[in-house]
DNA sequence: CTGTTAGCGCATTCAT
DNA sequence: ATGAATGCGCTAACAG
């Protein structure tokens, strides 16, 4: 199959009998230019369905008005909503955006930089993946100059803006929360180490643990590789324990539906057994039995924000200085932590 | 912020004392050169961190390998499937995709096209909205010769290909479910009637009927706005109803959702006061108490199988004939019907 | 094997 | 008030 034709202006020129740059004055409503030659190619342009062509009109002032967004995986409500307030506040400024996932992947997420920065986008807007644990590419693009932007996901030494959570406050709220509902061990499930959310959250439990003079202990520390086969083992682990905590705070939601989905079948009862705890508040934990206690991360908010400050920059309304911008979750206390 | 200047043949040309197009030709590996001459224009393109400028290129042949994807919300768990599979198969190919929601806005829908069209896609895949009830606008891109494509929310009236679930079938399989598990009274709740798939399902859902013997009763049909007050309403007109239903078929899963969860707290029990049914197997329907049974919709086939094709037609590997894709669906008996 | 030329669609500078 | 000429970065036809 083939595209049909598109109408250029010098084909509107040419049926006007008049040249092409005046064509582009009309409908650029240039104030030079007799009304009624400008009122004709309009009307023209109009009937012949004139179009103009934005590949040709970027590359003659190399902007393209599109901004990339990388994110590890679509189909995660939480970047699905990202996705959204990034998409409605760049429509709303003029911007158009392309997406790309990396699936988790280094790989993955380094061919889409390439791609999209060969496609010339303005600027970029990246979460990383799980598996990014070198920044190379990103530092070229920073070399390169590319303008971009680090949310959610983020590293802290790349010097660029950053929009993230205030996941250390989150935790905090959520294991002071388990405590104060009369759990006395609380155990923190965590992602793999390196991960930027994983260390952030175990800060928070930390100083939680820490405030309310409650000590340390490392068997209170497990780490899933978050695949649901991962989170089962741990619910598994936890349910053999000798001494089990009576709280159970996951670093994201996936993992305490799994655990929570694992312990109903084997009998055991939350919160009375153990008191269950998320992150993020995906739409499931909501409805699941008992309801999770989780902490909001508002998505659309963080895209909005990060989108905004990007396009705050390009258009130097906003210095090139790099910010972080931090937001704020909220707790929600639900079924599974009233004892 | 300014973008930093990109790297271009020009540059490599000056650099090597060669022209441009000796630069272009070795690029594409073309076999006509000198292999000595290749091998150091390639690596002074590395060197020089050379990106080809995919607006020009896309210029000059008139094709972008860009593939522009409407959907009505990204953050439907279904949709962002749908798109995760369009992505990596587009991908595979060689195409990029630019995706825009529309959401559930006709005139969004309409904004949307056109930018995707002035960006030069190559073709487009669109999932109408629930407002749109008039076809100019796809009617103008067919006659514009612009290739696209339809699915999921399709309209049947559109001479281009469709790729849709057997919603028939699905509701029939449902309704049978309901049906031989002991219900008497199956309703139908089902979304604005002008809906593709609010018919579709109706006919499934009739035809299962009339294969039981079941007489076709009006007031076991009730029609949402979809919105969740919409829902709640019709859960609160059901359960004041004299007669009520035995079991209860909604269109689509946040539907059956959201009157379980009005049900739950008014002390309505399901399934024993009445079964609940709805289509689409979203995350949460599997978790919530009782779990519900539902339909799946394989999103992520629908979106390999949609871009598939139209990139088989595009590459005429295909016939540019209309066809009409049709997925099947699977019924999943889960705790909400069980009897 | 390589350089020159032309042109994709548009915006802009320089003429007139 | 309008046209002609130039160039954005790249490819391809043509010429040698």
């Amino acid at each position: 199959m083939k595209k049909g034709h598109q109408v250029t202006m010098k084909e509107i020129a040419k049926k006007l009998g008049v040249s092409v740059s005046t064509i582009s004055r009309a409908l650029k409503d240039s104030p030079e230019l007799h009304p009624e030659t400008k009122r004709k190619i309009v009307e023209m342009a109009k009937e012949m369905n004139y179009q103009p062509n934005l590949l040709a009109q970027s590359l003659r002032i190399s902007r393209t008005k599109t901004l990339g967004v990388i994110v590890p995986e679509i189909t995660s409500h939480f970047f699905a909503s990202c996705i959204s307030g990034i998409q409605d506040f760049a429509n709303t400024r003029g911007y158009n955006i392309m997406i790309c996932q990396s699936n988790e992947s280094i790989d993955l997420e380094m061919a889409n930089i390439k791609t999209l920065v060969s496609s010339q986008v303005d600027a970029l807007l990246i979460s990383l993946s799980r598996e990014t644990n070198h920044y190379e590419h990103l530092l070229d693009l920073y070399n390169r100059e590319i303008p971009f932007l680090l949310f959610d996901r983020v590293n802290e030494d790349i010097p660029v803006s950053k929009v993230t959570f205030n996941d250390v406050g989150g935790a905090y709220e959520v294991t002071k929360h388990l405590l104060e509902n009369g759990c006395k061990k609380v155990m923190y499930v965590s992602g793999p180490e390196d991960l930027y959310i994983s260390k952030k959250r175990k800060e928070g439990y930390m100083q939680a643990l820490e405030d309310f003079g409650v000590e340390f202990d490392p068997k209170m520390v497990k780490i899933s590789n978050l695949t649901t086969e991962g989170n089962i083992k741990i619910g598994q682990e936890i349910a053999e324990m000798k001494e089990r905590p009576d709280g159970v705070f996951c670093m994201i939601d996936p993992v305490a539906l799994d655990i929570l989905a694992y312990w109903k079948e084997k009998g055991i009862r939350v919160p009375q057994d153990m008191a269950l705890a998320g992150f993020t508040n995906n739409p499931s934990s909501a409805v699941v039995e008992p309801s999770l206690t989780t902490v909001a991360q508002p998505g659309y908010e963080m895209g909005k924000l990060a989108v905004t400050h990007l396009l705050d920059q390009l258009d130097g309304i906003a210095s090139d200085d790099p910010i972080s911008i931090v937001l704020d979750t909220t707790l929600l206390p639900r079924k599974s932590t009233e004892k």
